[in-house]
Order: structure tokens, then C-alpha cells, then sequence
DNA sequence: CGTTAAACTGTGATCGTTCACGGGATTTTT
DNA sequence: AAAAATCCCGTGAACGATCACAGTTTAACG
């Protein structure tokens, strides 16, 4: 085969359309100084010799990489898959490149940071979801002085800036809607409790209970890991230690799937002997058996929301301002269907 | 607030340290050449300073990024996220970075390759599952010269390195399992046919009806777009255009879990009176109802295999050397649950 | 017609790192 | 003991683009 050919760079464009490489800079970013006749010429010369600029190169001389990383989890689930979805969507409109770094354990912090810095990304949008802890803040100030940090669904620490889904209102919409059908023995079955979007949804499955006047044990909790076979152990291990079980708030759509199998196998009818409400409202739960009544959030509208505001902090800071992100928190919405 | 501190370089460690740039340069790259006295004083420089070299100027000089271009589609699909996944493992174990390019359709050829190409990737992973036309061949030539590169689950073009599962082996075992469990009317849920993936699923579903003598007509085929919506659509269009139906393959589970859903509201019983076999094994498809039977195939090791061979190729090519990636095909396997 | 401004284009330095080369100090070889 | 080899370290150029500055040509004005 053929030897791996030299690039193509500026100056061979540059010799090609008989001008300097700086004038085929100047074409190349539309700066004003140069004559038609010139920037034709040097456009001809680009597409003949398929030249396109080294976004290395350019990097280096502007500091500025067009760069965002984003640190998130496994996508295998759909909140984060989601997410994922609409940053990408709007970094691909707005012209960024994303970095992606897939976090699994806090012990990957360092590695991430190392990485990030290295590779000089304007931005980084922290959609891992964890706890902050000290020992992760730790890391984000090794980041800080070197990119705005954008953190998303985490509990807002101190002139941080987040952007979430208010997980605390849904999981009250949630359980409200259940005690409006006239349950009184709701069930919870939580994500893992490190997670702060786990900890808000129990809070307004709390907050619901709290506000009816219903009282609440431990009894009526368990907590699983995301997955449908966690909910399925989940609904067998509630109705051992809370019998008087009639419905259950699910902490995301996928143990729901796993709750609805598992009632199936017990032989209870959902929703007449049992109610469930999920969260997340993936596109799957409407074809559940049955439908399944969830909470809808945007995720996807998060993850864009949150480019657009770093796309502003960016240049600001650019521009040599500096821009904060105001914290927000969207809406999420119950959504009914047959399974309450 | 501070302003943008000044990025710490080499020159800063190597004045800290009381040494030159390209010592500091030989401890950052283990070269033999430093005493252990230097090399622990630069180290300690280092750590003081808290310094990160910047990849943007090692792979300008280098000439070789590190870094992997993936062209993917939407990961809201349980194979592109699998397959992600698993692309995602395997380079960070090797210390490659991804550069993700999601692309949506053929239109986005040309800004991804422009991109791919700016950034100096040093190989691309094309996991855009779509069927292979003149039109994109063009965008791969485009690609090659710069490039080597890896196509995932299409088909094998001429000379084309292409690893894959065997999707028409995994369709034929899901309809001689149908057969073998006494169905004769077996209709198909196809996904969208420009895809070669759905394609060679519907060849295997042909594949087992005429090994068994069994004549197929188009009434038992409808076309979906994998979303579970679409499974649900489609059973009831099955139904209404071939009547006689006892079982379905359908091309992936999301899919089957429409088919569940419309057969359940149709009254019909899974697996009485109608069987029902996907494929994909996902990990929700144990909690269906009924517990899916369907085809298991392992994305994520295929994406780690991408990235594996992805890796020899490079090193190869920085080496001078060539060499080739042998088409691979997985073997997928069938699992067998309650709904067959 | 000379002066000034505007329009256009080129030169050299620069971003942060590594490569190619060279040279001095120390050790080993004959 | 001189020559050769080894070890250790530094200098200047290079990667491919842009920036700051300066120079040349053309148009505009009094």
C-alpha cells in the first residue's frame, strides 16, 4: 500500500494560490482584508488540494480548543443515555467537540481531571451523578481554575452552578396522584441512595406522605440499583416486610418494568390490587403491562439547556468577562396511565 | 473574580526544577537518559507545580492525536449504547480518547469527516449502521488517506475491515426454535430495511422458513423503526394481514415489547396463542411480560474488539508498518424464556 | 498634484511540546 | 594512559496554524 502522505497544510495553499499563508488564514476565518479576486483564488486552491485546517494547530495559537468535556455514567440507563442525546445535539448545532469521559467510580476523578486539562476543554459539564463529598470537591477545584464547571443533578454546594430536574416535585406529583386514588400503604423503592436524584425522590415521596397526614416506616422502603431485576427483588422484598403494600412509587421506569413482572408472578393485579408510578417516563413504559403512570422529565432539554449556558460562560470568559450560571431546576410532569 | 491564570508549562517546570525543557521532556516520557537525581527533582517540580502537559502540543509535534473517532447514531437504541459502552471501555484502558460524532443522516457525512479530519484522528470506528452506498463510499475514501478505518455491523465491502455479529445465524435460531416449538404461520417485525442489520435478520428469518419447506409471502412481513411504538403497530398490522398467525420474530426487543403490549390488549395470550421471540437480550427483557425469549448478542464485547484491533492497526501504522483487520463475525445465541 | 486614508497583503514571532543533534563529564576498554 | 564508549543534559528547529505589526498599492480628498 501506499505510504501514509504528508498533510496538507496552509502553505502548500498558500504556494498553490500564489499567496501567503496569512492571507489564507484570513479566508479561512472571514476576516474583511482581502479582495475577492484573492479569496476566490484561495478557496479554489482549498478544495483542490482537499485542505482542511488543523484544529491542533489552531488550537495551540488561539488557547481555546472549541472543546467541552462531559463526565457522565453508564448510558446503558435512559436518564443518563438521554441526557447524553441532547448535549450532544446541541454541542454538534452550537460547533463544539465534546471530550467524553465515562466515570464509574469517584476513583476515576483523577484520571478525568488529568485528561480534561491535558486536552484543554473550555468546559466541563459534570453529569456524573454523585454525592458531593469533600474528596470530590477536591477535584473540582484542580478543574476549576482551568474551565467553568457546569454541574448537573447534584445538590448545589456553594456558589456552584446546576442545572437539575426538581426530582423532589415529580416524586411528590407522583405520590400525591397515588393518595388521590385513595392509596394509603405507599411503597417506595429508591435508586441508590448515594445519588442525590435517588435522595430527592424519596424526599417528596416524604414530603407527599407527610402532607396527607400519612405516617412512614422504614418498613415501606427498599432500595435498588437502577436495574428492572432490582425492582423485581425490590416489590418481593416490600410486600415481606410491609404486607399491607397497595401501591408503590418506583424510583425510575426501568425497576417499574421489574416491579409490574414481579406482581405478575405474584399474581396481583396492577392496578387494582397494587398501583405503581414510575419516573423518567422513558418511551417504553407506555407499551408496559400495563401502560405505565410515570413522572416525565426532559432530560434531553437539560442536557441541552446545559450547552447553551456553557456556550455563553465560554465566551464570556473569552472575551475576558465573566459570566455566572444562574441554577435552575425544570419541571417535571405526571403522566397517567393505566398501571395507577 | 481572578483573572485566567497562565497556563503552566514546561519551561516553568524545567526553570523550577534548574534543568532545560527537554529534560523535563525525557522524565515526562521515560526516556532512559536522566539520573535518578533529575529525574526526581523534575517529578517533585511537578507535582509542586501542579503541571499537565498539554496534549494539544504533543500531538501537534507528534503528529498522532490519540484519539479515536467513533461515528455512532442515537444511543437511545439498546445496541448503539451497548456498543458505545463497550468502544468506551476499551479505549480508556488503552488511553485512547473518543471523538464522538453522532450521526443522524447521511447529510452529516461531510461535517463529520471535516471534523474527524481537523482533529487528526488517528483511526475511526464507523458505527452508523447504514446500508452501504456509492454516496458514503465517497465520504470513506474521503476519510482513508488520513485514517485507517473499522466499520461495525455493515456490509463488507471490497477490502473493507468490518466486524460484526451474525445477525442472519441469530434470526435463523430465533425462527427454528418457532419451528421446533410447532408454529407454522411465523411473521416478521423487520427494522428499517435500509439498515443491513434488519436486513440480514429478515434473510435468516427467510433462511429457517425454507430449510424447514415453509413458504413465506410478504403479507407476514411489517416494517418498524425498532421503537417499541412501532412493535405495537406492527402486530396489529401482522394481524390484520395475515390472520393466520401463530408466532412472530421481531427484529429487536424494544420492539417486542409493542408486540407484547398489543397482543395482551388484543386478548391474544403469549406464548397460546401467539409466540414471540426478539432480539437484542436486553436486560429488561427477563422482567416482560411474559420473560422474552430472544436472541443474545454482545455488543459490548464487540465494541471492546473494535477498539482492540483499532489499536494493533495504529501501532503499526506509527511503526510504518501495515496491517490488516480480519472481518470478524460474533456469534450470537439464543435464550430461551417464557414467551416461545 | 500632493497628502491622507483605506484596502489589501506579507513577515516574523508565537503557542507548548518533542526531535535531531551535539557536547561535556564520567566510565570503560585496549 | 590515551581512545572509545557511555551517560547525562542542553540548544535550536519544527509541528501548523494565528497574531501583531508593517508595508505596498489604490482610492479619496482638499
Amino acid at each position: 500500500m501506499s505510504t501514509k502522505p504528508r498533510r496538507v497544510t496552509i502553505h502548500d495553499v498558500a504556494k498553490h494560490a500564489g499567496v501567503s499563508a496569512q492571507t489564507v488564514s484570513r479566508v479561512l476565518n472571514d476576516h474583511p482584508d482581502v479582495s475577492e479576486a484573492t479569496r476566490a483564488r484561495v478557496q479554489r486552491a482549498i478544495a483542490e488540494l482537499r485542505y482542511r485546517p488543523s484544529a491542533i494547530a489552531r488550537s495551540l495559537i488561539k488557547r481555546a480548543s472549541g472543546m467541552i468535556g462531559v463526565v457522565a455514567s453508564g448510558f446503558h440507563f435512559f436518564g443518563p443515555a438521554q441526557l447524553l442525546a441532547g448535549i450532544e445535539r446541541q454541542a454538534t448545532e452550537l460547533g463544539w467537540q465534546l471530550m467524553l469521559q465515562v466515570a464509574t467510580d469517584p476513583s476515576d476523578y483523577d484520571r478525568v481531571a488529568t485528561t480534561l486539562i491535558a486536552q484543554q476543554v473550555e468546559g466541563v459539564i459534570w453529569a456524573y451523578p454523585e454525592l458531593s463529598s469533600d474528596r470530590e470537591r477536591a477535584f473540582h477545584q484542580q478543574l476549576r481554575p482551568h474551565a467553568p464547571i457546569l454541574f448537573l443533578s447534584m445538590e448545589a454546594g456553594s456558589g456552584e452552578a446546576v442545572l437539575s430536574v426538581d426530582n423532589r416535585l415529580g416524586a411528590r406529583l407522583a405520590v400525591e396522584h397515588l393518595i388521590a386514588r385513595g392509596r394509603r400503604h405507599i411503597g417506595l423503592i429508591t435508586g441508590p441512595l448515594t445519588l442525590w436524584s435517588a435522595q430527592q425522590r424519596r424526599l417528596g415521596w416524604e414530603d407527599a406522605l407527610a402532607s396527607a397526614g400519612l405516617p412512614h416506616t422504614e418498613r415501606q422502603v427498599v432500595q435498588g440499583d437502577w436495574s428492572a431485576e432490582s425492582g423485581c427483588r425490590g416489590l418481593r422484598a416490600l410486600l415481606q416486610q410491609y404486607p399491607e403494600l397497595d401501591a408503590v412509587f418506583v424510583s425510575n421506569d426501568q425497576m417499574a418494568l421489574g416491579v409490574l413482572y414481579a406482581a405478575h408472578q405474584l399474581g396481583l393485579r396492577v392496578p387494582k390490587d397494587l398501583s405503581v408510578v414510575g419516573f423518567d417516563n422513558m418511551p417504553e413504559s407506555a407499551c408496559f403491562i400495563p401502560a405505565l403512570t410515570t413522572v416525565h422529565q426532559d432530560l434531553f432539554a437539560l442536557g441541552q439547556l446545559a450547552v447553551r449556558e456553557m456556550d455563553r460562560v465560554i465566551r464570556a470568559r473569552r472575551a475576558g468577562k465573566q459570566a455566572a450560571i444562574a441554577p435552575l431546576m425544570l419541571q417535571p410532569r405526571l403522566v397517567v396511565r393505566e398501571s395507577s
